[in-house]
DNA sequence: ACGAAATTAAAACGAACGTTTAAATCAATT
DNA sequence: AATTGATTTAAACGTTCGTTTTAATTTCGT
C-alpha cells in the first residue's frame, strides 16, 4: 500500500517554503495551495502548524542524526582498536560531511538543511526546542570526541571553538542567493566534496590554532 | 529643544522585539505597547512597518560602519607606512572588535547585533536587503584587504573562508540562551576583549590553514 | 456490492494583523 | 489669547491568519 501522498506533499511543500520563507512568514493556505491539497489537511494530518513544522524537522533529523551518530563510532572504535585518538579533522567530518551531503540530496535545493540553519538562527523560535530535543544526544557525544582529539583545549576553550565551528556550518547550510562581494570568477555551486575540504581545512585549523595571548 | 522621544521608545522597543522574536512574528501592536506609544505612532513617524526596521537597523549600523571602515583605513595606511602588509588577524580585528563591543553596549543586551545575526540567516527577507545595502562598500574594502593580508589565497578560497568566518561570528552575535552540551564550567558571558580574542584565534587560523587535499 | 472508516472538500469561525481616518490634544508663534 | 502645525488618541478599515465544523467523497475489508 503507498502511503497517504497527501501527507507527503505537505511535507515537501511546508519544507520548502519553511526554509525559504521562515516560519512565520508561510501561511498555511500557501503550502496547502502548493501541496495541492486542501486547507484544512493540514490539521487533519499533522494536528497544527507546530506540529506539521516537527514533522518536517523530524523526517529528516533522524535518519541525518543516525549517520552522523554512525560514522562518529565508527571513527572512535576505529581508534580505539588502533590505539589512537582521532585526529579533530576527523571528528568534525563525521558531522560535517553528511550534513552537506544531505543539502545536495533533498529536492535538489537542500531545503531541509537551510531550515535547520534557520532555526539555529533563531534561539527563541518555535523550531529550536524541535531541534534541540533531537541534537542534545549528539551533540554531547561530538564534544567528548572532540575533548579526545584536542586533548591540550580546556573546556571553555572548546566549547567556543566549537561553537564558532557550528556558526560556519550553519551560515553555508543556509545556501544564501544573495552573495554580495563575490568576485566574479568565484565558483558558488561548488561540488559538495570540494566544500567539505573547504570546511574542514578552516574549521579543523581554527579548532586547533595556538592562543595568541594567556 | 529634545528630540520626539517617542520616535526613539519605538526604536528602542522595535529593536529589542525584532531582535528577540524576529520581524514577522513581532506585531506593530506589541512593539507600540512596549513603547507605551499608540498604535498609529508607527505609520505617523515611519510611515509603515518595514519602514521601522530599516530605521532600526541603520540608526546603529551606519555609525558602527563607520568605526569599522575607519579602523581598517587606519590600518591599512599604517602597514602602508612602514612598507609591510597587515596581518590577517588585525584585518579581521578591525571588523570583528567594533562589532562584539557593540553587542555589550546597546541596551544591555546586544539587542542590534541580534538582529543583524538574524538578518544573516535569512537570506530572502525583508532585512537583508537594507542590510547590504549598507554593508556591500565595507565588504568589498575588507576583501581587498584580507586579499592583501593572505597573498596565497585564490579569491575563490578567499571567498569561501571569509563566508566561514563571518558565519561564525554571525553565530556569536546572535547570543543565543538555549545552549547544548554545555559543560558545567564553561562560562558563557565572556568579557568582550576575552571573546574578541579567543575568535581571532579561530577566525585567524581559519582563514590561514593550509590545504589538506589539492 | 455494501457499510464503516478514512480522507477530502467547502465554508465559516473568531482573532490578530498592518494600515487609515478623523477627531482630540499639545506646543509654539504671533 | 488666538491660531497654526505637530503629535497623540481612539476607532474602525479590510485582509489574512490558524483552526473548526459539517458534509461529501473515496477507500477498503467483508
Amino acid at each position: 500500500m503507498s502511503p497517504p501522498v497527501t501527507k507527503q506533499r505537505i511535507l515537501d511543500a511546508a519544507e520548502h517554503l519553511f526554509a525559504r520563507d521562515g516560519y512565520h512568514a508561510t501561511s498555511l493556505r500557501c503550502i496547502t495551495q502548493a501541496a495541492k491539497a486542501n486547507l484544512a489537511a493540514v490539521n487533519y494530518h499533522f494536528g497544527s502548524k507546530e506540529a506539521l513544522l516537527e514533522a518536517v524537522i523530524v523526517r529528516r533529523l533522524t535518519p541525518l542524526n543516525e549517520m552522523r551518530l554512525g560514522q562518529l563510532e565508527a571513527l572512535m572504535q576505529r581508534a580505539e582498536r588502533s590505539r589512537r585518538v582521532p585526529s579533530c579533522r576527523e571528528v568534525l567530518r563525521t558531522f560535517v560531511e553528511p550534513t552537506l551531503r544531505q543539502r545536495q540530496k533533498d529536492s535538489e535545493t537542500g531545503d531541509f538543511i537551510a531550515l535547520i540553519g534557520r532555526t539555529l538562527a533563531e534561539p527563541r523560535g518555535v523550531a529550536m526546542t524541535i531541534f534541540m530535543r533531537h541534537m542534545d544526544p549528539l551533540m554531547i557525544k561530538l564534544f567528548q570526541a572532540l575533548s579526545l582529539a584536542l586533548p591540550g583545549l580546556s573546556q571553555q576553550l572548546l566549547f567556543w571553538r566549537l561553537h564558532f565551528a557550528i556558526g560556519s556550518l550553519s551560515h553555508i547550510m543556509r545556501c544564501h542567493e544573495r552573495y554580495s562581494l563575490r568576485p566574479e570568477d568565484v565558483n558558488i555551486d561548488l561540488p559538495v566534496d570540494e566544500l567539505v575540504e573547504l570546511f574542514l581545512d578552516f574549521a579543523a585549523a581554527g579548532m586547533e590554532a595556538q592562543r595568541w595571548s594567556v
